[in-house]
DNA sequence: TGCAGCCTACTGGTCAGACCAGTGCACTAG
DNA sequence: CTAGTGCACTGGTCTGACCAGTAGGCTGCA
């Protein structure tokens, strides 16, 4: 004992060394959205390698949403801005692989979204509770007409919610399990008769969301958007579920 | 109008449709974790397509997580259990890129931190309530010897918190961003010792919420542990940022 | 018979060079 | 001045090769 402490050693691949300082040039922001990699013929020649090197890490690079290539484009990659896909992807496959079941994820959507209108009633400017009005308005309209319309004002409904909470992770975390949530329910949608009773209900549900916010009033319109969301989703869970919903109805 | 509506097509790559194929069997649950893939070679047949295009499609399996391949070894590749592996990355390259800032994050933690004492109030089991009471123990020894050791415990409990939610995605997401926080503010720590002071204070704010936990008292539970985070972590945090954390706690 | 050590047949990682279908730009013919 | 045509370049794919590493069978010794 007391000799030096030898740390293990991890061979790295070459295609990794490259995917590090793309990566590390991108969040240090010398290559910014927009901006175009060397073609792959010039990336072998910078770091030494061949292409099938620079093409593996370029891969990666793209399944992390950090890089997109298009074939016959004179110039290289380009760099692409932030976008939730690798979030989604990866959320989508734990949903998928782990078997999260849609109590929990509806559970999640609660909490995200309560918090979002906590902070918006503090923090929403009239320009968004203008659109939150607006996205009202819109489901009133497309309620006796189409679900999917319906559906689309309601998100963006919650969008404007959650921009105006102005916590980008919010945000993005509630569009992105959203989506999952929608995914999973769509097909297992209710009979129309009370589909258009559903929707009625969440209009009226939501328009009191709206008033605790305009109010400024955040527990109250949080309390009321958990209402909503479990009142509108409740159905689709399975009974055993429903209690641990509940039990974020009493806070 | 009225002839026949046309899609978009979108050329999809070799690699891609491999990608699919592959992710589809595992999320289905035709290839479980600890199953190995075909060699590369046999892939290639398979498929018939040439190793470049196996490697380009197992390159990007193994960036979302979803395999593992280790050079030499006679099987192929290794089908991985789920691991945030994949969201922890995005999600730190969204803080970086994205330039969240900590007051983003810190808000993130005590929204679902929060919610996690919420559920465990109700849902706790003794054998939990019991790893809870541990970490404290845990943290109780460490304050006074080893900054890390502290941390270390103080995880523990919140992992056992999380744990006791049983919603996977709130146990997982906490995990994820509380790990990029402590990245953030790890080097940025207070003199030697206002961090003892920071310790103890935790450990008492700690005990008050474990309190509420055992008793089955959520909404305190939830509420003391968005005063004991933001009381760890307002320091760090620029002052401007501050409003906004503190909103969440007059809920 | 038992086991230590070597050998071989694989693996994944990398390289080199080639072809193809696209793309954008410069050039050319009208 | 513009419409049209090449051309030079891109990314996507293929072929075939070499290397270092691994596991498991085989050999030969004790």
């Amino acid at each position: 004992m007391g000799g030096p402490r030898f740390e293990p050693v991890r061979t790295v691949r070459a295609y990794e060394r490259i995917v590090e300082q793309i990566e590390e040039a991108v969040e240090t922001g010398a290559l910014t959205p927009g901006q175009r990699l060397p073609s792959e013929r010039d990336l072998m020649a910078q770091f030494s390698v061949s292409r099938s090197t620079v093409r593996e890490a370029l891969r990666v690079l793209q399944a992390r949403g950090l890089v997109q290539s298009r074939p016959g484009d004179p110039n290289g990659a380009e760099v692409q801005p932030f976008s939730p896909a690798a979030l989604h992807k990866s959320m989508t496959t734990l949903a998928r692989v782990d078997e999260l079941s849609l109590g929990e994820l509806v559970q999640f959507r609660m909490v995200l979204d309560a918090s979002a209108n906590l902070l918006a009633a503090r923090l929403r400017t009239d320009e968004q509770l203008a659109e939150m009005d607006a996205a009202i308005e819109r489901m009133r309209r497309a309620a006796e007409v189409s679900y999917d319309e319906f559906s689309a004002a309601d998100v963006a409904f919650h969008d404007a919610v959650a921009r105006a909470s102005r916590n980008k992770l919010i945000e993005i975390s509630t569009g992105v399990v959203r989506s999952i949530v929608l995914n999973l329910i769509a097909g297992k949608i209710a009979s129309s008769d009370d589909r258009v009773a559903l929707m009625r209900r969440s209009i009226r549900h939501h328009e009191e969301v709206l008033d605790a916010v305009r109010a400024g009033d955040g527990p109250l319109a949080a309390r009321l958007s958990r209402e909503t969301m479990y009142d509108y989703y409740v159905d689709y869970v399975p009974a055993d579920e429903r209690p641990a919903l509940r039990a974020l109805l009493e806070e």
